[in-house]
DNA sequence: CGTGTTAACCAACACTTTGTTGAACAATTA
DNA sequence: TAATTGTTCAACAAAGTGTTGGTTAACACG
């Protein structure tokens, strides 16, 4: 089971993988991951269910299908990531470009809404939001700590590219489950706002 | 379906649950949520399959048995949060008391750690996730931020507390997922040293 | 445009899981 | 002890799963 099928590339595979795909991402918003059978799917995506096992395995075979796609988007994100100058933080110069970083990341998302929404929201998949986390703190830890902390590594080390990876991963949860959201742009704003804060100083709109 | 089921106060009925309540942290910390089947349960727990029906009405009632018997633990804790003064963090005093405060948290999550590392684990359920978020976003409004916020609600304020109500358990999970785990009073110094600082401050520790 | 290829469709299959029932049994409580 | 009541066991229909073989129709390509 869960076994490698290869991804036909005709346009009659290519439809009915994006109606399966979109009809995954709808009933998971809805329903919740196992709140709905193949049967089901198959049916709202208008395709047989025979057809279904063609392109997937299983279920999981087609969340990874729908994960990966968006995890392998990420990659470029991370490469604007990397360039974040974290040792030279709170300059206005370096607040200013990763103001411009948070706005690629939210647009990023924005791109992503109906995906993230239903593979992130209360009816979603752990293992997915957990997958992002590791990316980004690995991300983190490889590429923007410096040499020092990179091989001096302590719990705290660890513990603060969590910290960080959550928050922000918290903020943008929040965002997508707004009615009247705000623009990436605000919202890059925002964040910039809040983790420039230490807990105690009071809480301004800038 | 998921009807209340009303709970027995009989030697017998509460031996089955606890069977049935352990078997199941169990299985969805090795198989995640729906890697198992009832009659898998019922087998682990050495209980007969009618009998899970007499007890819950399905999985999902299950699930909402075991998590609300953590969530219901919150709320002692959750009066200890609210004395905390955020508008006075930074000093001597209120930090020690913070500390504090952490402790009490990193103990309660370890008292339970099973069901924890189950449920927000790479395989558990992502509304149980949401709904801690939820609780302690609650607390933090509702009960210690100052009236000024609480009047004068911003969308910054919302993110804010949504951005370290998501930090806290982000790092709450790393700790749980740590081979060689900090003692409580050890995270309590790591946390609060990472909520102190500024994103720009050099990681030191303390 | 025609032709071979191949994916979609459909019906049927054995199999597993589910949720329920009724009767016999055994543990609990008073 | 005696009445209560939860547990067990066997059986059941219903639904979902993953697979198969044969037919139809859309596709890519020379």
């Amino acid at each position: 089971m869960s076994r490698t099928i290869e991804r036909k590339d005709d346009r009659r595979s290519r439809r009915s993988r994006k109606m399966l795909a979109d009809a995954f991402v709808e009933l998971v918003g809805e329903r919740g991951l196992d709140g709905f059978s193949i049967t089901d799917l198959t049916e709202l995506a208008n395709v047989n269910r025979g057809t279904f096992y063609g392109h997937f395995s299983d279920k999981e075979d087609l969340l990874e299908y729908c994960e990966s796609e968006f995890l392998n988007g990420i990659s470029e994100l991370e490469e604007r990531i990397a360039q974040v100058p974290v040792t030279e933080l709170g300059t206005e110069e370096t607040d200013s470009f990763v103001h411009s970083v948070f706005v690629e990341i939210f647009t990023f998302v924005e791109e992503h809404e109906a995906l993230l929404t239903a593979l992130l929201g209360p009816k979603g998949d752990i293992s997915f939001e957990h997958r992002i986390i590791d990316t980004v703190c690995t991300t983190l830890i490889d590429k923007i700590l410096n040499e020092q902390y990179r091989i001096n590594r302590t719990p705290l080390v660890d513990y603060y590219v969590g910290y960080y990876s959550s928050a922000i991963l918290g903020v943008v949860l929040m965002w997508l489950n707004n009615e009247n959201r705000e623009t990436p742009e605000e919202m890059a704003t925002i964040l910039l706002g809040i983790a420039s804060l230490s807990l105690g100083d009071p809480i301004v709109l800038s």
